[in-house]
DNA sequence: CCTATATATGCTCATTTTGAGTATATTTTA
DNA sequence: TAAAATATACTCAAAATGAGCATATATAGG
């Protein structure tokens, strides 16, 4: 055919983090991510998925932003009409699922256990590479890719390359979806999801990785008011790396994205923590880092 | 309907880049990008789309990046079915046009006037802040807003704000495609596109411009040998910027990206320059660019 | 009450990166 | 041969970064 005609889907990353864990929204009793037909009721897109998901989730969505569009043919089932989906980034402040559990909360960590790298090298993580490696050994590119997306060989590792690396699994044969069978494979690779939801999952991680660095979207996810330290382990839950906890302070209140509430913390031992809120009058305002190119004044 | 059927087409933002003049393919004698339904022809969206362009510009297109999927209801004709552009950004190298002419090449800013700063404020600047600020006026939101995009009151111009610029103008009514009317509108205010078009080459050049600070795409534009002053003429044209020479040369040359090919240039008077070529080998190897977070060692 | 421990917050300092400008080299043109 | 034009190389202050240490304020246990 050649009319254009499609079925189109919508698809979402929906995150939370509770704690220091990372979650993603999933139905299918955590082997899939919500998605469905994308009907004519509402005016755009991004409306209708802002729609959807609050009744779902029971709260508004404060960041919505769109990841990729998906048309490959071995995606539909039926040969003549393609199938297109539109996949979604979403943040949501987590709470306590409404109607007692249908939507679940899964730390996204499961599906992607080799990207958590918080407490050295995760687990299964030697495993994993070795099988890599034996893949990739017969050809000298396949090895340069592998040390690249997972810095070995003196290379570092790059927090952002998650849709690499999972690409080199799915290569490898090393993450169930490749050889059909969900739930199959090595230890250290990962509970698989039905098609390709988990690669569109690392394509949200990877988007939200980038783009903590340049905007600040973590407090879309964090409570009203927070410590310096919550938002350290929220953004090092995200990034799954820790940071140097001093620079990190610094960094923040050098770009003057927060304020004191006057309020401080009373939990756990040590000294109590000063409360901060985000000002979000500073983020228009904001130049938002930018250049890197040399510019000339006059 | 709730089925989700969709038509679903695909239109490109083709850029090139002669001499100082960065240019993007039209058709419809410069007042529409190319775009047509997307058939189940090819595996992929990205494939489909890459032998099309390959057989219009007669050159293969280096870098092919998914932009943005436009749906909204108002750019269908037909109420029920809805229609679906998958928007894509291209870099080719610039040839003389195949079969003399089809595919026209204009110039960017042509579109987008208020985008090119590299000698000083474009024609007709003036003109339409004054028009913006005539419409901010009302509202301190706006007022806030205009002087972030086009970084007035003290505030820095950001090369990266395309689109928010572009929607500013659109909402103020200052575009000819607001008021239905191509062709129309403000001196300054640049030549209208048909539907969404020039706000897809907006979003094409904003992509572009963000995605040269920390990828080396400029090289996808160049010839294969070229000069330092060339690349740098290059880049500006691009974002709309003059850059510092020696720094620009400094930054470069750091990241290793280039090599000399052992010739120098006889053009023009003053010393030759020397000639480089791409090593895109170094591509995957490098760690591209990457954090801005102060992660912990150890 | 005093001390050990835990956490929060602040400070220092060497190193690297950036921004801006100046100096030298090699060619063409008058 | 001098002047103009372009290319390439240095210099140096300011800002940002990475790493570690110091001090403040709480709790827990004796």
């Amino acid at each position: 055919m050649t009319t254009g005609l499609a079925q189109a889907d919508l698809i979402a990353v929906l995150a939370a983090v509770t704690g220091d864990a990372p979650r993603v929204m999933t139905v299918a009793a955590g082997e899939a991510l919500p998605s469905g037909p994308f009907t004519s009721s509402h005016r755009s897109l991004q409306a209708g998925l802002r729609d959807w998901i609050e009744s779902q989730t029971g709260h508004p969505v404060g960041f919505l932003e769109q990841l990729y569009t998906f048309a490959d043919r071995d995606r539909g089932e039926d040969a003549d009409l393609r199938r297109i989906s539109i996949s979604y980034l979403g943040l949501v402040r987590e709470q306590a699922a409404p109607g007692a559990g249908r939507p679940e909360w899964h730390g996204w960590y499961e599906y992607l256990p080799w990207e958590d790298h918080r407490s050295g090298l995760p687990e299964g993580w030697h495993r994993l590479i070795a099988a890599l490696n034996l893949w990739a050994a017969s050809d000298p590119g396949r090895v340069q890719r592998v040390a690249h997306a997972f810095g070995l060989e003196g290379q570092a590792w790059n927090e952002d390359l998650v849709l690499s690396r999972y690409e080199l699994l799915y290569e490898a044969g090393l993450v169930g979806e490749a050889s059909g069978l969900i739930g199959a494979g090595l230890a250290g690779a990962g509970r698989a999801m039905q098609g390709d939801h988990r690669r569109i999952l690392a394509t949200g991680i990877a988007r939200l990785r980038a783009k903590i660095k340049y905007r600040p979207v973590a407090f879309e996810l964090m409570p009203e008011s927070f410590t310096f330290l919550q938002l350290q382990r929220l953004v090092e839950a995200l990034i799954g790396l820790r940071l140097h906890k001093s620079n990190f302070r610094r960094q923040i209140d050098q770009q003057d994205l927060i304020e004191e509430t006057g309020e401080t913390t009373a939990e756990s031992r040590g000294r109590p923590a000063m409360l901060f809120r985000y000002r979000p009058a500073v983020l228009e305002a904001r130049a938002l880092a930018g250049t890197r190119l040399p510019v000339s004044r006059g």
